[in-house]
DNA sequence: TCAATAATGATAATCGTTACTGTTATTATA
DNA sequence: TATAATAACAGTAACGATTATCATTATTGA
């Protein structure tokens, strides 16, 4: 495993991320990144990314067409609008379950939910097993 | 909003996705139903997947790579394997949450998980509401 | 039967992400 | 502090999943 060594590049990819309040994509982080260091790479910022979500520093949202990130590190819920495509962050689980009812008045309704868990599967923890 | 009508690609796509218990990509399908349409084309198969999701016939699974596919209607839990990206059903979430410490323990750990709500956020009702 | 048009097959285009390459910056050691 | 090793960089080409285009085929209502 390589060393990992500091990069200015990085400490503002994740001093921007942690600074703001939404979910940004990739290039939307770049744009604002790129007001501090206007030379920075696209595939810097792509590489960093990857780094920092492997570092666990930051969290990685899929819903299907860009990703987007959040630097908060524990886990929590979102909301994702179906019309505009924005995250919106519900931190507290316990006050999720108790407002959905008020939130699904103002927005009309909640189409569905994804639940996802990560981790590793008996597969491929066999296989890892027999690899040692 | 145009009518729509019957298809025998579409019958095939939903079909298969029914009768298997993984949850593919949109290429594993696609390579599945040609067995039966061996001159299916590609193209229909993401039209009619899209179509269905918008249906609520079958589930989009995002995982930051390809997209995977249910067709299970109601919402569910799944874990996605961190090693070999597979998911996997996890139906009940009682049963989820009363086993969930066993499945860390055989799988090592569980890494994270994710839990989104889909829905219409309080910006896009607003101007729905002002567009009519 | 026939006109209107939704859906298809084939293929080109799109675009978010990753890979490659030569250069620069960081770090450990002398 | 100089220097060697190499991680990280900027710039750009390549990749691959998905979407768009278009001429043709299939479905549906009259």
């Amino acid at each position: 495993m390589p060393q990992v060594r500091k990069s200015r590049q990085r400490d503002a990819i994740l001093c921007n991320l942690q600074n703001r309040c939404d979910h940004p994509t990739a290039m939307e982080l770049y744009l604002s990144v790129r007001e501090e260091i206007p030379n920075l790479s696209l595939g810097t910022m792509y590489r960093n990314l990857n780094t920092l979500c492997k570092d666990g520093q930051i969290l990685r949202l899929s819903d299907g067409g860009e990703e987007h990130y959040d630097a908060v590190a524990h886990n929590h819920a979102h909301l994702k609008c179906t019309c505009c495509g924005r995250f919106y962050d519900l931190p507290d689980l316990d006050h999720v379950l108790h407002t959905l009812p008020q939130t699904s008045a103002y927005a009309g309704e909640i189409r569905g939910c994804s639940l996802i868990f990560f981790g590793v599967c008996a597969n491929c923890h066999r296989q890892a097993e027999q690899n040692i």
